[in-house]
DNA sequence: AGCACGCCGACT
DNA sequence: GTCGGCGTGCTC
């Protein structure tokens, strides 16, 4: 009999696929293991096992595997159901999901070498210029990967060039496997066996008399293992007896010194000063706690809505220690990987040796090491903290997930696909797992927060900070007004000057958020009128003075910038609007003492400067901190007194039927970052409209009224929390086809379904990196089916993609788009 | 998604 | 006349 197993390969593509296997194979592997199968004419991907069975496939003849890469199942089966309801429930495969969801370094895909043929004899006259050039480097180097190929001839498509090297014989190729993943491992020394008596080491001792550095660095070893009797680090040595590596290097090939490698995990958090209580609970927080369970005791989600710095984590961590005590796996999502360091730092005066973190800037062996170490259950994973994507860990037993900041949007995923929703995705995870489920935020989302409101959710509130500090004062600044009495000084408000003045003179920090990076968002000649536009994308050019260039916040694209107007020629380009880079600028003209920092996408590519920023403006080596949405988020700095809000209208002119919801958010958010200890702190809102509701209700901390108005507004209009939507968007090269595609797909749709279609219609920005856009809005009614809705939507997808035309046309689905 | 095959314009 | 551009189709 023969034995077949089904496999789902990390690729967009709907199947599974069948492979031939011996009978060993099948009653060796399980479900949840990776194998490595040849795809198409010569790749080896990385696929993972779905079912093995003895049914041979009909239409074709099923390829042998490759080879078998696990010895146990990486994924358990409860992940599977998870990710079959992701895929099902956000229209895409469960390949594209199980290419997010599995760390890089789980998917090694083959790389093709090429390599000179063995006893391969070929006339140089023979051979062409690009092909000799690669004939050259076969003999300097073994082996050349595609990659070296494309710089070696200098030119990208290489294909042909290497065909023809093959049959001119000159060349083979091999594919080859990498397992990517490897341990770490930490050089230690220790002597000899031969000199473990007295009477031999005195006689080493007297043999190196010549060489001082190394028998130093031998009574260095003496000294470190007496003083911590444990295994000796090289480096420590080195350091210990101010020798080199080369010292050591010659006792070891001596033989006087032994060397010997443990592993160690990358991923460790152990805080020796770690505190071991528990703090107590406020009255507050204890109420809180209270409910929680209660609701958790019903089996619902808990939302836990509790105003800024009301100490909601010293709550989680109540609930933490708990279900830890139970012996079981919490997770604990945040919106951004920035916010890790500062939570962790919290946490692990109590959890440090449980804690965990995963997240996608986190390298492929750190990952791996975290998702082994869940895998096995073991107690250094016990608690994992992550963004997003430490949802797809193999949790065995998870008692407790808590999704801290709920309401953000960076828990949506946006690109690529899965386009999933964290936090909703976590509540389908914790009801597969019987877990407890408790949804965080100083500002529920309006969906959440509704939730709770019918009942579905259970709710506890906290309304005071913690110690009774008072909320931050909110001011509002009409800079209408102030630009007509000339008062303003740039963008700076005389109230804004005034409050930063003091501030700095009481030797507090000062937030300012604008929700721009760049110095300008449009330069314009005041002559012509002409604005520089990105080649590829429908947007104008923002200016960066401090690189002196126009870039695209689309696409990247860049070029200098020239103080001329290339259309007209005259020296009159001005600038229109004002980001972050501009404010930073103005600060360090107004208020010349001040130490300015600035944190935005520009300042915080690397991988750490991040935290470096932070860092640096905890320990008051910065007085003001310039800043993008970045600067709102969760982050607790002790000595802020004031956050000023450059211009509150950019976030209210949003076409978002969300815009005033995270509006609302955004900005009590930010002021919530002001006075976190003793005194009350003040908020400077300096906006066009300050009679506007939402800022309003921002002033005065009126949550239910915003929720209650912008309910009121969804249901008119019929978008979530009560309907919800699925936004199709179309792409393609070209306008017209574009078009037509994106007119016959919506006209299906409102041909089948019962459901409000609205669109297709371009977006604000229309193209982007060279291709069109268009979109179109499914609102899925109350008591409608979503499910029903989509099985249509596959079905008019499959006709569409019949039409040959069509088919180039990129159709994207976001269910729940925010 | 890759990657081959296959058809058309711009160069030696 | 070839090289290399991209549209089309398939992958167990």
């Amino acid at each position: 009999m023969d034995y077949y197993v089904d496999v789902i390969l990390p690729i967009p593509l709907k199947q599974s696929f069948t492979y031939l296997i011996n009978a060993a194979e099948a009653s060796f592997l399980k479900k949840g293991m990776r194998v490595a199968v040849p795809f198409g004419k010569s790749k080896i991907y990385t696929a993972i096992v779905q079912d093995v069975h003895t049914v041979p496939p009909q239409a074709y003849e099923a390829k042998e595997i490759h080879e078998i890469l696990d010895e146990q199942p990486i994924v358990l089966p409860v992940q599977t159901r998870h990710w079959e309801w992701i895929a099902s429930y956000y229209l895409c495969t469960l390949g594209e999901v199980i290419r997010s969801a599995l760390p890089g370094a789980f998917l090694l895909e083959s790389e093709t070498l090429i390599l000179k043929k063995t006893g391969a004899t070929v006339d140089e006259m023979e051979l062409k210029d690009d092909e000799f050039l690669v004939w050259e480097a076969l003999h300097h180097q073994s082996a050349l990967k595609i990659n070296d190929i494309i710089e070696i001839a200098g030119k990208k498509t290489i294909l042909p060039l290497l065909h023809r090297l093959l049959n001119k014989g000159a060349i083979q190729l091999k594919e080859e496997l990498y397992e990517q993943y490897r341990p770490k491992l930490v050089r230690y020394v220790k002597l000899a066996a031969r000199y473990d008596n007295e009477e031999a080491l005195q006689l080493l001792l007297e043999a190196l008399k010549r060489a001082p550095k190394q028998s130093r660095a031998v009574l260095s070893l003496f000294q470190l293992q007496a003083e911590t009797r444990k295994p000796v680090k090289t480096t420590d040595l080195e350091k210990e007896s101010q020798s080199s590596r080369a010292v050591i290097k010659v006792l070891i090939d001596k033989g006087v010194l032994e060397e010997y490698h443990i592993r160690v995990d990358r991923v460790s958090h152990a805080d020796p000063d770690g505190d071991s209580k528990l703090q107590q609970l406020n009255e507050d927080q204890q109420t809180a706690l209270n409910d929680i369970k209660r609701s958790f005791s019903d089996n619902k989600v808990c939302l836990l809505h509790g105003v800024t710095s009301s100490g909601k984590t010293q709550v989680y961590m109540h609930l933490i220690a708990q279900t830890l005590a139970q012996g079981k796996q919490v997770l604990y999502l945040l919106p951004e990987i920035a916010l890790t360091t500062q939570l962790i730092s919290r946490l692990s005066t109590y959890f440090s040796t449980k804690i965990s973190v995963y997240h996608s800037k986190y390298s492929m062996n750190e990952r791996v090491e975290v998702w082994n170490n869940v895998l096995r259950g073991s107690e250094k994973a016990s608690l994992v903290v992550g963004a997003r994507s430490a949802l797809f860990l193999p949790f065995k037993d998870l008692g407790l997930i808590i999704v801290d900041e709920e309401h953000d949007g960076s828990f949506k995923q946006f690109d690529p696909a899965p386009r999933y929703h964290a936090r909703d995705a976590a509540i389908v995870l914790g009801s597969l797992h019987g877990s407890q489920i408790l949804l965080g935020s100083a500002t529920p989302s309006i969906e959440s927060y509704y939730n709770a409101q019918s009942g579905k959710y259970g709710y506890s509130k906290i309304d005071r900070r913690y110690g009774n500090v008072l909320m931050p004062d909110i001011e509002l600044v009409d800079i209408k007004e102030q630009s007509r009495k000339k008062r303003m000084k740039g963008h700076f408000s005389e109230r804004l000057r005034e409050e930063i003045t003091e501030t700095l003179n009481e030797g507090e920090q000062v937030i300012l958020f604008q929700n721009r990076r760049g110095y300008a968002p449009i330069v314009e000649c005041t002559t012509c009128g002409h604005s520089p536009q990105c080649p590829n994308c429908d947007v104008s050019l923002t200016f960066h003075k401090h690189r002196n260039q126009l870039r695209c916040h689309y696409c990247g694209h860049h070029k200098a910038f020239e103080p001329d107007c290339p259309a007209c020629g005259s020296f009159t380009l001005d600038t229109k609007g004002f980001g972050t880079e501009q404010v930073e600028q103005e600060l360090r003209e107004l208020f010349p003492e001040a130490v300015v920092g600035r944190m935005d996408l520009d300042t915080t590519r690397g991988k750490n400067s991040y935290a470096k920023i932070i860092h640096a403006f905890e320990n008051q080596e910065m007085d003001i901190l310039v800043g993008t949405q970045m600067v709102t988020k969760g982050l607790d700095f002790r000595n802020v007194n004031l956050v000023g809000i450059m211009n509150a209208d950019s976030l209210l002119n949003f076409p978002d039927f969300r815009a005033h919801e995270r509006c609302y958010q955004l900005l009590t958010q930010v002021a919530g970052r002001a006075g976190r200890t003793k005194k009350r702190g003040k908020v400077i809102v300096q906006t066009y409209n300050p009679y506007h509701q939402i800022l309003k209700q921002v002033s005065t901390s009126d949550y239910e009224q915003m929720y209650a108005e912008q309910l009121y507004e969804r249901e008119l209009y019929r978008y979530p929390p009560k309907n919800r939507l699925i936004r199709i968007t179309f792409r393609h090269r070209e306008y017209n086809r574009l078009n037509e595609a994106a007119s016959w797909f919506v006209q299906a749709l409102k041909q089948v379904l019962n459901s409000e279609v609205l669109g297709p219609e371009f977006p604000p920005i229309a193209r982007i990196r060279n291709q069109y856009v268009k979109n179109a809005l499914i609102k899925i009614g109350v008591g409608q089916s979503a499910a029903k809705t989509k099985n249509s939507i596959k079905r008019i997808e499959k006709s569409f993609n019949a039409i040959s035309q069509y088919r180039s046309v990129r159709v994207i689905y976001n269910v729940d788009h925010l």
